[in-house]
DNA sequence: CTCTTGTATCGATGGTTGTCGATACAAGAT
DNA sequence: ATCTTGTATCGACAACCATCGATACAAGAG
C-alpha cells in the first residue's frame, strides 16, 4: 500500500539521482529547506560544469518528480517536492532486511 | 556527514536503480532474504527480457556494489550486499526536513 | 527604447546504455 | 565423450544522455 506506483516511476527518481551533478543538486536544494526555494543562481557557480548543462539537470530532476521551480521576478527559485523522498526511502526499506511487508515478486 | 564517500559512488548506485529491470531485480533478490542467496533461474523467467539481458542487469548491480554472487553447482545465487541499503537510505535521509523532534533548533 | 543579467532552449556531438541473437563457458547426467 | 541445462560474454545496433556553445526569452535598470 505503501507505493502502489509501479517501479517505473521510483525507477525514474532514482535514475534522476543517477548522475553525481544531479544528485548533489537535489542535495544542495534540499540542505537549504527554506520555504521560498533555492535561488538557481546560488547552484550554477558551485558545479564546474556550463549554465545550460546545470539548467538541463535541474529540468531532469523536475520531470522526475523531484523538485518543482517557480519563478520570482529575475530569478527562479527550487524546492523539493513534499513526500517524494520519503517514498523513495520506503522503496529501499522494502530492500532491507528486516521490512518485507511488501512483495516485490507479486506483481503479477 | 554521515557518508565521507563522494556523491559519485551514491550516484552510481542509484544509477544502477535506475532501470525498472534492474529495481526489481534488486527487490526481489532482497525479499528473499536467504542467506544462500536466490537463483538466476528464479529471476530470469520473472521478466520479459532475454536471459542475457537478466544477465547484464545483475552485472551491473554487482559493479554498483548493491549485488554479489556465488556459484553453487550449476546454479548461480545473488544476494544484497549488507549495509549498502542502509547507505543508500542515510544520503535520502540527507535529503529529508530536518524536523527535530527533540528542540526547536530555529532554523526558520 | 537599449543594456545587462539570469535562466531556458536549441542543435550538435561524442559517449553510454538496454537489448538482442549467437556463442562460449560451467557443471551434472548418461 | 556427448548431451543437456544454466549462466555469462561477445558483437552489434538503435536509442538515449551529458555536455557544450550559441541563442532566445524574461525582467529589471538606466
Amino acid at each position: 500500500m505503501s507505493n502502489q506506483v509501479g517501479d517505473g516511476e521510483v525507477a525514474a527518481a532514482f535514475k534522476a539521482l543517477g548522475d553525481p551533478v544531479r544528485l548533489r543538486l537535489l542535495l544542495m536544494i534540499a540542505a537549504a529547506q527554506t520555504e521560498q526555494g533555492v535561488c538557481v543562481c546560488q547552484l550554477t557557480p558551485a558545479f564546474a560544469v556550463s549554465q545550460p548543462t546545470i539548467s538541463h539537470h535541474l529540468k531532469q530532476l523536475r520531470q522526475a518528480g523531484l523538485i518543482d521551480c517557480e519563478r520570482r521576478g529575475t530569478w527562479v527559485y527550487y524546492w523539493v517536492v513534499p513526500g517524494v523522498i520519503e517514498r523513495l526511502s520506503g522503496t529501499l526499506a522494502d530492500a532491507l532486511p528486516e521490512a518485507a511487508p511488501v512483495s516485490a515478486t507479486g506483481r503479477g
